[in-house]
DNA sequence: TTGCGTCATCTGGTCATACAATATGAGTAA
DNA sequence: TTACTCATATTGTATGACCAGATGACGCAA
């Protein structure tokens, strides 16, 4: 997935993105210059440069005229870019990129939750239900995926607040992104279900509070799945 | 301030990415082609191919070969981007604005506080005391802006959470950006520095539920002061 | 009139090459 | 040892060229 890279220039930022979020450039180092990768990957300049000022957007490297151009440090590195989140994924162990997740979700979707309970418009409420409902057709716990970050999405949405809305919207991705790359789907347990009607609920009730509430319960079991999944394939292993 | 453009892929950069986020170019449209880009501005096509991958790198616009370059949907723009925001708070009615990036805040910073309280190292202690105490001895409020934020950013960077640090981190330099941008401090209340005090030792104590607590008060208050000085603009241009 | 196929044109993707400008560091002179 | 000079390395910018595929206008045939 998202492995179409379009064109050359694409192809080597994936490249480089990914060497230097793994760590093989380390911070404050000095890239190779243009020339040398140009060399390394047969491919002209101005791909290169196209490159690196792709790099740049994304806060993982600064160049500095007649210097060269270095890898900074990674608080300036834009975490939550889609491309920037994947080559965290593939780079990171698993489990410290799954908690990472978790922790901010269990930080802001509650708060989330009830702002969205506050400024949701009836078009949003509509939007939340449906996704609700398409969670109970759900089948398989693949199937329920899409559905349930849906839901997730559409209660970000609801704030009218495109921060959140934008934070949702990357996070998500980043998780489904993470499960398909690990064919490890989580258990779902038996009260998920009713624990997201509960969310559902509260919103549809416009009660914040208790959509914050409902919404932290839900992320601690939706937490306790993950580490269950992650457990059992430990156990596996040995 | 970060008007200095170093080079003449950043100015035309700047340029464009804010004739989009301010709806120059509306969302869906082709732009211009690179050629007419190139007679526009007088700049030859390597420049205006690094600029539009800039653009495309911040999920401004997407671009098909042989088809042109469109503005995408304002949900793929990376609304944490620092140029992005940027260009935003220079498009955006202030108010609006200010109420986004509060509502953000006020939703995920007490869960960061709470965090921080149980995840912080010594060093993290040190930084977050330091940073209060220069609070304590800023004169002016303009002397306080900088120990104020380098304060929340050490809550922040001390829940260990990169996402979380990253949010806070752009967060605190657009509201930075924003006040300099219209030389508009806010007026200080006399509470202020005893309820900094009281999220300073809630999480030197490392109890997580009272630093959330005492982080809601503070934003609440740090939200009125925000409203009560532009009350006071709106006013006076009356 | 309508539908279809053809083709010129537009557009981005890529490359090679050249020159400019300056930070850097080696080498030289005081 | 210190200060200066200068060749070198590296990024910044421009030009011109060619390719391939999407697009839309045009003309032909039904």
């Amino acid at each position: 997935m998202s492995l179409k890279p379009r064109n050359l220039t694409e192809q080597l930022v994936e490249t480089l993105g990914l060497r230097i979020i793994s760590g093989d450039y380390p911070v404050g180092d000095r890239l190779p210059s243009e020339q040398y990768f140009g060399e390394e990957f047969d491919v002209s300049r101005p791909i290169l440069r196209e490159v690196t000022k792709v790099l740049m957007a994304k806060g993982l490297v600064e160049s500095r005229s007649r210097v060269g151009t270095t890898v900074r440090a990674r608080e300036n590195w834009s975490m939550l870019d889609p491309d920037v989140l994947r080559w965290t994924i593939q780079s990171l162990p698993e489990q410290d990129f799954i908690d990472s997740l978790f922790d901010t979700r269990m930080v802001y979707e509650p708060g989330a939750a009830a702002l969205a309970a506050r400024n949701a418009s009836e078009e949003d409420l509509v939007r939340i239900r449906s996704a609700y409902e398409a969670m109970e057709e759900a089948d398989t716990t693949s199937d329920l995926m899409d559905p349930d970050l849906e839901f997730h999405q559409a209660i970000v949405d609801a704030t009218q607040n495109p921060f959140l809305a934008h934070i949702g919207r990357t996070l998500y991705n980043a998780l489904k992104y993470s499960i398909e790359l690990t064919s490890r789907h989580p258990h779902t347990h038996d009260l998920s279900l009713p624990r997201h009607k509960a969310v559902c609920d509260a919103i549809l009730k416009r009660d914040s509070a208790e959509a914050a509430r409902t919404m932290q319960i839900l992320l601690e079991e939706s937490r306790r799945d993950f580490v269950h999944v992650a457990g059992i394939d430990e156990t596996d292993h040995q």
